[in-house]
DNA sequence: CTGCGTGACTTTTTT
DNA sequence: AGTCACGCAG
């Protein structure tokens, strides 16, 4: 049936026995595969129910391909399935036990933005100091604190700083708690703790879930194994997926700790590795291969594919960012021409500033070309200000909702009197809402009257359906006037009609496949499971009104920062962006020293190592052409810095790479870290036999130029800044345009652009 | 309250 | 270079 397809360590992934165990799954290995093939599986030997399953993912996007392909292996009503995100499926529980956990049913999500809003509102309540203390620091503290599982009287308080900073974690979970809003990191502590505390409602969900499947593992952070752990506790088999060479995201919290320490503490030797790669061709595969031999620590796994060597790895150096820019747009064109789709071309860059010059280049050239990343749709301002009078409607006593468009659009309602209502909702330990009518009193007031705005909007939409509620508070509230009247407010105004249709569909899957908000169906009731633990509804709106669902449902699906479907289009992103896709043609840009490696990690190991894992990724999502470019001059921070190959492109073997322009000069540092001058592969001043110079780099044998006001000549002596003494070994081109290349005498040859290299020359 | 000028910032980011 | 938040003057 359904395993026909396996080769055999992804069968054995899927068909093993009821237990824990760990799947090294590498890039391109078969995971989603393996993971959603042992659930189907496992339901159709019946070895599980469908609701005795919980799979747990990082992103929406990972769990809705999973039900997806669950769906088209099984033919079962997936809907109910506990498959989600570990926020959603904790977001779940919350609302089921809301009372349990100590929370309002209809509980609100703050985002990063809100969040931040709300610690500064805190912070200038309570006279924190904004520069000993800047918000983004508290923030991170807070967050950070929640991730380990840590409450404000279990962090350490070793100095005056940290005492202030835990006083003022606590003084945030205290206005969170007020105000019935709840952050990323607390849906997973709360569930966590609800889990903990409350026996039979933890008893009830070990009994039920028999089988724990988490994809990503490597991505866990400290308490979501934690929250693993215990929903386990009752006998449940883990079977965790991940690849530890693909960890990337320690800096946000990931503990790739969390392998090694289930596999000693539950999957004992239960370790499969999935190292068949279907993906890549071979030079491409063996240079991520030599690439991540380098990091120590590995749980260790070699990829190899049976799809033979394929073409080489292509290198090019060029002189500055824009010509590289321009070569990759060249490169993109020929590829187009041979007969590639746009969209199965990616650009991948480390760090955004980087897709300013490419995206430049691109667009000049007419490529149609997405960039990844930036705003997405619930995060758009306008869209904020909407959901935040929704939040309201929902729930008045949202101090941080009721800040953002108490004077938007404005109504009179200045700072001075913001404060006053402050100080009075302080006093009275109420909300800003329940403060108005204790500050002026007088119906006639503008406070007044937007506290009745709020309260005509709840009125006038109780009995209309979600996308006219929306509607309605759009017109209300005066949004749509205020972007109708803005020279700019088209695209906003176009956002916020989309809003309407973001709440349509919301409603309509809702209904669609017919469950009733609030109907418990009787496999989940479960109530013999565990007597009077009513479980966790499985319709998305859990109970809640529609609108409350549909708020949860924009704070915890931001929505897509993807390039739309169906549009071809050349395809630009961080690396970070690109994990988890692929693509026919990958160009991986900036493979300099500083920029990847980033400067802000290579003074760690640990942080040199995940630079090196974060290089895997991007070289892994190339199914058949890797392109590998670099450029000497770059324009960062307003000026042009210069930088040296990075460390990286020396620790893949010379025979996988096709340099097309002549490779020169000594490798940065070693990565072994013996230094300046370590990485020599003996060939410090040499150039390689098959040079080929990059077809649109000027060229033309000229034994002198003139740049400017200065004269060059081979043989010539120069000085650069940063590199030092050299000889002018070759010019080409003319005017701004040319380049020379020069030997210096320690850092070997390099091609330089005259017209952006700032060189002195040396007489005699 | 609004508009504009100044200064500080700038790795990666999902929920 | 470019963005963005904040502070001051109108």
């Amino acid at each position: 049936m359904m395993l026909e397809k396996l080769n055999p360590e992804q069968r054995a992934a899927v068909t093993l026995e009821p237990q824990h165990a760990l799947v090294l799954a590498g890039a391109g290995s078969g995971k989603t595969r393996v993971l959603t093939t042992r659930m189907a599986w496992l339901i159709q030997t019946g070895q599980a129910s469908p609701f005795g399953l919980l799979a747990v993912t990082f992103t929406n996007k990972a769990a809705r391909e999973m039900l997806a392909r669950m769906s088209a292996i099984l033919p079962i009503d997936t809907r109910g399935l506990w498959i989600g995100t570990f926020h959603g499926l904790c977001n779940r529980m919350l609302r089921a036990h809301h009372r349990d956990a100590g929370l309002p049913q209809s509980f609100q999500i703050l985002d990063v933005t809100d969040q931040l809003a709300a610690i500064k509102r805190l912070m200038k309540a309570n006279g924190v100091d904004d520069e000993k203390f800047p918000p983004r620091d508290v923030q991170r503290f807070i967050n950070g604190a929640k991730e380990e599982g840590l409450r404000p009287p279990d962090v350490e308080a070793y100095d005056a700083h940290r005492r202030r900073l835990i006083e003022v974690y606590q003084l945030y979970e205290a206005q969170c708690q007020r105000e019935g809003v709840v952050d990323f990191a607390e849906l997973l502590l709360r569930a966590y703790e609800l889990l903990s505390r409350n026996a039979p409602v933890r008893e009830h969900y070990q009994r039920r879930f028999r089988h724990i499947l988490v994809d990503e593992f490597q991505d866990t952070n400290t308490l979501q194994y934690k929250w693993l752990r215990l929903l386990a506790g009752g006998g449940a088999a883990i079977f965790a997926v991940g690849d530890d060479d693909q960890s990337i995201y320690a800096f946000r919290g990931a503990n790739v700790g969390n392998m090694a320490d289930f596999e000693r503490d539950y999957a004992h030797g239960t370790v499969i590795r999935l190292e068949q790669n279907y993906r890549s061709f071979g030079h491409i595969l063996d240079s991520a291969n030599a690439l991540i031999g380098h990091n120590t620590g590995r749980l260790g796994k070699n990829l190899w594919t049976d799809q033979g060597e394929g073409e080489p790895v292509r290198v090019i150096e060029q002189p500055s960012d824009g010509m590289e820019a321009q070569w990759i747009v060249d490169e993109i064109r020929s590829l187009i021409h041979e007969g590639s789709l746009r969209r199965e071309i990616a650009v991948l860059y480390r760090s955004n500033a980087q897709s300013r010059v490419l995206e430049h280049a691109i667009f000049s050239a007419g490529i149609p070309y997405k960039v990844y990343g930036g705003l997405r749709f619930f995060e758009r301002q306008e869209i904020k200000h909407a959901l935040a009078y929704l939040r309201l409607m929902a729930n008045p006593h949202d101090d941080t909702s009721w800040m953002r468009v108490v004077n938007f659009p404005t109504r009179g309602i200045g700072a001075r009197t913001l404060e006053q209502l402050a100080d009075a909702a302080r006093a009275h330990d109420t909300s800003l809402y329940g403060a108005v009518a204790l500050v002026a009193g007088k119906g006639g007031s503008n406070l007044a009257q937007f506290a009745q705005l709020i309260h005509r909007l709840i009125e006038e939409t109780r009995d209309l359906p979600l996308p006219e509620v929306v509607e309605h508070m759009l017109e209300t509230s005066g949004l749509n006037a205020h972007y109708k009247a803005e020279r700019e407010g088209a695209e906003r105004l176009e956002n916020l009609n989309e809003l309407i249709t973001a709440a349509a569909v919301f409603a309509s899957e809702e209904n669609y496949d017919g469950m009733p908000a609030g109907v418990v169906p009787e496999q989940a009731t479960s109530s013999t499971l565990m007597p009077g633990v009513v479980d966790a509804p499985i319709v998305a709106s859990d109970g809640l009104t529609p609108l409350a669902g549909f708020l949860s449902h924009a704070a915890l699906e931001a929505g897509d920062n993807q390039a739309q479907q169906g549009q071809d289009a050349v395809q630009l992103m961080t690396v970070h962006a690109a994990k988890g896709l692929e693509f026919d043609a990958v160009f991986i840009t900036g493979l300099e020293e500083g920029l990847f490696p980033h400067e802000n990690s290579i003074l760690e190991a640990s942080g040199l190592e995940e630079e090196r894992r974060l290089m895997y990724v991007a070289i892994t999502r190339a199914r058949q052409r890797l392109y590998i470019s670099l450029a000497q001059s770059r324009m960062l921070h307003g000026q042009t810095r210069y930088a040296m190959r990075s460390r990286f492109l020396d620790e893949i073997p010379e025979e996988h790479l096709k340099w097309l322009s002549p490779k020169a000069g000594l490798a940065p540092v070693s990565s072994t870290g013996a230094g300046w001058g370590g990485g020599n592969r003996g060939d410090a001043f040499g150039r390689k036999a098959t040079n080929t110079i990059a077809p649109r780099q000027p060229r033309g044998v000229a034994t002198g130029v003139t740049v400017g006001d200065k004269q060059y000549r081979v043989g010539q002596g120069v000085h650069h800044a940063r590199f030092g003494d050299g000889t002018i070994i070759g010019l080409s081109g003319a005017g701004q345009d040319a380049q020379a290349e020069i030997q210096f005498r320690d850092v070997g040859a390099k091609t330089l652009a005259l017209g952006i290299a700032k060189l002195d020359i040396v007489q005699g």
